[in-house]
Order: C-alpha cells, then sequence, then structure tokens
DNA sequence: AGTCCACTGGAACATGGGGTGC
DNA sequence: GCACCCCATGTTCCAGTGGACT
C-alpha cells in the first residue's frame, strides 16, 4: 500500500510548494542577490509549528543551487545543537571541513576562522528552531562572514529577539521577515492529498478521511503527514487493502505521542526521574517535587538545577505549568487529551 | 501598605571528562 | 605523565515577582 515512504517523512521537500506562493517569491527575493554572486540579507521565517517554515527554506535553498553553481546550504536543527560550538561544528561539518577539528579541545574561535576562510562558494545556513539556542551570539558570528547568507527558523519573531543582545536586535529587525500562517483546512487537506497521490497506492485513503485528518490537525501540516504515515504504515504491517477508520482513530494519539516520545527519549536520567514524579503526582509544585526528587535518587541535584529541568521540559512541551509565583504547580501534558480525530 | 516567603531565571563560578602537545 | 585547554553540566548567589498574611 505504501508506494514511497519518503514522501511521509517528517523532513520531506515536495517539488512543489502548495499554498505558499507569496512566501516562495519573498524569500526567493532575498536570495536572489546570490545569484550574481552578491552577498544576501538575513531572512526570518516564523510561524507556529507546522506551517512549513523549514520545508519552504529548504526549497527555496534547493532551488537556488539549481540556478547557481557554487552554491553550498546546511542545516543546523538548533534544538539539536543548542550550543555555539556545536551549530558551528555542524555548519563545518556539513561542508566538509572538520577532519582535524575535535570536539573538546578545538577553540570556538577557531571555528569562526575557519568559516571565515572557507571561501570556495557562497553558503546559505539554515538556522531551525533559532529560538531554541542557548547562546544566541553564535548568531553575530555568522553575521560577521560574509560568504554565509542565514536563514533563521523561529516559532515567535519576539521570543527571538528578547534573547539576544542589542547589536543583534538592530540587525535581525532590519532583515527580511517571512512570516507563516497556519494553513486552513481545506489547504491542508490539499497538502495530505498530494502526498498521499505520491505516497500510497490509489484509493488507499478516502477524501473523507483526509479531511478529517486535516481537521484533526488544525492547521499543522506536520502533524496531519504524522497522523496519514501512522494510519498508513500500520495499515501496511496488518496488510490491509486501505485505511480503515478504526486505524485513523489511533493514528492522532499515536503520532502526538511519537512526538512526545521522541523528547523523553532525549532527557538525562535525573530529568526523567523529575518527569516520572510530576507524571504520577502532578498537579505538583516545584519544592514537593524537589523532596520527593531527592528521596528517590542518589546523589540529587540542587533545587536551582531542577528548576533548569522543569523549564526545559516545559519547553519540550512534556510539561504544564500553571501560575506565576507560589502557586506555581506543573502536570505532564497527555497527548491523547488534545483534539482526537472525530 | 508592609512584610514574608516561595518561586523564577540570569550571571558568575566550579567541576569533570575528554582531548592536545610537550 | 602532566600541564593545559575546551565544552557541558551543575552549583551558588541574588534580584525580581507575586500571592498570602498581618
Amino acid at each position: 500500500m505504501i508506494r514511497d515512504a519518503r514522501v511521509l517523512r517528517a523532513g520531506f521537500v515536495p517539488s512543489e510548494i502548495e499554498h505558499r506562493d507569496a512566501e516562495l517569491n519573498h524569500l526567493s527575493s532575498v536570495l536572489e542577490p546570490i545569484t550574481n554572486g552578491e552577498p544576501a540579507d538575513t531572512a526570518i521565517v516564523t510561524g507556529p509549528s507546522g506551517t512549513g517554515k523549514t520545508c519552504l527554506s529548504k526549497f527555496v535553498t534547493e532551488r537556488l543551487q539549481e540556478e547557481v553553481l557554487d552554491v553550498k546550504s546546511t542545516h543546523v536543527n538548533c534544538w539539536r545543537n543548542y550550543t555555539r560550538f556545536r551549530v558551528l561544528y555542524q555548519i563545518l561539518d556539513d561542508l566538509g571541513k572538520t577532519i582535524d577539528i575535535h570536539r573538546q579541545s578545538t577553540p570556538r574561535d577557531e571555528l569562526v576562522d575557519r568559516l571565515q576562510q572557507y571561501d570556495d562558494s557562497r553558503t546559505v545556513v539554515i538556522l531551525d528552531e533559532v529560538d531554541q539556542l542557548e547562546d544566541p551570539s553564535v548568531l553575530y558570528d555568522l553575521h560577521s562572514i560574509e560568504n554565509i547568507a542565514i536563514i533563521c527558523i523561529a516559532n515567535e519573531e519576539e521570543q527571538l529577539f528578547s534573547r539576544v543582545d542589542d547589536r543583534l536586535v538592530s540587525r535581525l529587525r532590519s532583515s527580511e521577515h517571512v512570516r507563516m500562517d497556519r494553513y486552513h483546512n481545506d489547504q491542508l487537506y490539499d497538502i495530505l492529498q498530494a502526498r498521499a497521490k505520491r505516497g500510497l497506492d490509489p484509493g488507499t485513503v478516502t477524501e473523507h478521511q483526509l479531511y478529517r485528518i486535516a481537521d484533526a490537525a488544525a492547521g499543522d501540516a506536520r502533524l496531519g503527514i504524522g497522523i496519514l504515515r501512522s494510519a498508513a504504515g500500520k495499515a501496511d504491517r496488518e496488510e490491509y487493502e486501505e485505511i480503515t477508520d478504526d486505524l485513523l482513530l489511533d493514528a492522532a494519539t499515536d503520532a502526538r505521542a511519537q512526538i512526545k516520545q521522541r523528547s523523553l527519549d532525549s532527557l538525562t536520567p535525573h530529568q526523567r526521574a523529575v518527569y516520572d514524579i510530576v507524571r504520577k503526582h502532578g498537579p505538583v509544585g516545584p519544592s514537593e517535587i524537589h523532596d520527593r526528587y531527592t528521596d528517590e535518587v542518589d546523589d540529587p541535584r540542587t533545587k536551582r538545577t531542577v528548576r533548569t529541568y522543569l523549564s526545559k521540559m516545559e519547553q519540550y512541551n512534556l510539561l504544564d505549568a500553571e501560575g506565576t509565583s507560589r502557586d506555581r504547580e506543573y502536570s505532564i501534558v497527555d497527548p491523547s487529551n488534545t483534539s482526537p480525530i472525530q
């Protein structure tokens, strides 16, 4: 039933972008100077998750590479590579310039020097989830390199600006800003239909089912495609000819649970212990969390460190925090609680 | 209004693991 | 082997915030 599984994967870049003509033209025009061998401005692409920010950025960059020789591109996920060192390392790695760089003993400034000396070609650096950077000063490093064009992808513009220093804010404010809104249900339907057409055998999924997926995903294309992938994968394993309505019911929960599991897997044992306490006893305040945590683990971390864990898990959308001060309470985010397929 | 206190999060500092160069 | 360097992680300190209580 699955004809081309790649089409249903999260990072797949389609050959045509649906319903994003204005954004596509805008971002293309920002990178346009590169076609004449000139430096391009920084672009900031913002919008909620699943609005196609990464997809659009990769698409535009790939098309640029088709047009112009000697343009390289690199995509850095700042969630995983959240330190200045890791970002610079990842970029050099993609450019094949890390042979003699050692993670532990190469000064960061040397990485910047190395990038500055790299003048084989112009490079487009896509910084995905740039608001997750622990130390945004790496943006400053990259700005100082003429051969590099930067596309910053973030959920919210203000979240990004609030964390960088004044010099950088003024530079970023003058950057070109591409805003992406959530897809309407019928737009998301078109996207899902295009993926189903390329990725699945004909007749595997009905129009009505695609509308239901689009509805459940509430404008989030990543989630919609995830639901379709989950349903198709299960149908395939159980050797059905088509996706049944029963399969679809579980698929939304499965897709969300998969996203959550990936976040859970990235936690350290101490972070996991804190998460489990909130799962078992939540909603619960920070003091009780720390008391229970201290009882349960050997060599417990301090309150301050547990606070850092809690705020990180909140960012990961694993925990909900309610209240601001003494009334603060944490509880877990339950994927099965959010808009199931009707 | 004033005080207390739990909580938050930034900043500086300390520690430890892993690597280099002599 | 050892001094040194770098990054990641955790700790200490502290100012700011806001609810509860007097």
